[in-house]
DNA sequence: CACTCTATACAATAAAAACTGTATGGATTT
DNA sequence: AAATCCATACAGTTTTTATTGTATAGAGTG
């Protein structure tokens, strides 16, 4: 029966453990991401060691080549990395194992991209739009005019916002936030700045 | 030809303003949620009035049975309030007329959910370890303590991180972030603080 | 250079999410 | 209370995304 009890604690650890990865998984389609990047990084963390494809496998009982898409995903995601391994041929996963910084690199990474394209769309209309006043100037429809305002007033506001969210991710990407918000929040503030 | 060369300008405005949301609704992935819902956003907002779930029916093409779905999500999401019109018996839209703030409605929600998720669990795991706890007091085997030590560790920085998250919510609901990252940059920063 | 081991490309399947059409119930008007 | 109008529940369909199995190329080893 000692044995036995034990065996029961030990399962009930494992499961403890299990639910706090599931929970990690589910909240990635907070990021839109798929829960399986989230399973990798709790399982990855939890090891608390660098792990393989085949480990990977194994540990959720999915295929390999899931495990190699996801990996790759989480790379471009800027959560995961290579850790070269002597005497190996395989490839080491290894994560960040700092919960923070990880929502931090997440966070970064997605709204960069969506700054990125946006950018460039606002630059192409702008262009647009220059071009339509500059062909209209002789003799100016009120119709169109009125358009091109309303237009441009969009586009104004559309830029100011996405302006807005680069700055934002500067701020997080510098570490900037954790001055204003800490991870430990009775800590003096690491360095006050200014 | 005048008349014609003016119809030509005024659909490449309406192109314009059609790409703009559909940057809109495809950067909605970035907050996990289908892209109708940034269609539906960015239609409203453009409209600069609330709408019918018939007007946006018509708009998008879509059924009107899907865009009660959306509107629906919306609300709870808290970008989009039913707004009462005299004499009418549909249901009015209108959305947050500012992108910001739209974003921090989205982000403070999604997250606030993931946070009270979270809780829960922590609170029930933190339950079950002090049960294991006190149920080994007698003869505590070495393996179980060390586990379950693990376990604990863990389920501290967890715990850390959702903190950390949910104060950062609440940098963003205060509106504090703004007086970090303001609107406009060459503002006087919108109240010295300290 | 032949052999082995590894990741992944590619095509196929399974699962999930987005979306639709019809039916219904609950208001509001007549 | 009958008629009308509206949102949405529900069940079914389509589209998209996640996942798998097999095949292959490339890198390391003997």
């Amino acid at each position: 029966m000692n044995k036995k009890s034990e065996q029961i604690v030990l399962e009930k650890l494992q499961q403890a453990e299990d639910q706090i990865s599931d929970r990690i998984a589910d909240n990635m389609d907070t990021f839109g991401v798929s829960s399986t990047v989230g399973r990798l990084l709790g399982i990855i963390y939890l090891n608390r060691a660098p792990m393989t494809l085949d480990e990977l496998a194994e540990k959720t009982g999915m295929s390999k080549t899931r495990m190699s898409q996801v990996m790759r995903q989480m790379m471009a995601l800027n959560i995961a990395d290579k850790t070269f391994v002597k005497g190996s041929r395989k490839e080491y996963y290894s994560v960040e194992n700092n919960y923070v910084q990880t929502f931090i690199s997440l966070f970064t990474t997605n709204w960069n991209e969506v700054v990125s394209k946006n950018s460039q769309l606002a630059r192409r209309l702008q262009e647009n739009i220059a071009q339509i006043e500059q062909s209209q100037n002789e003799r100016p429809s009120k119709k169109i005019v009125e358009k091109t305002q309303e237009l441009k007033q969009e586009l104004d506001e559309w830029i100011i916002y996405y302006d807005w969210i680069r700055r934002l991710v500067d701020f997080f990407e510098s570490g900037e936030i954790l001055n204003h918000v800490p991870v430990y929040p009775n800590d003096e503030k690491s360095g006050p700045k200014e």
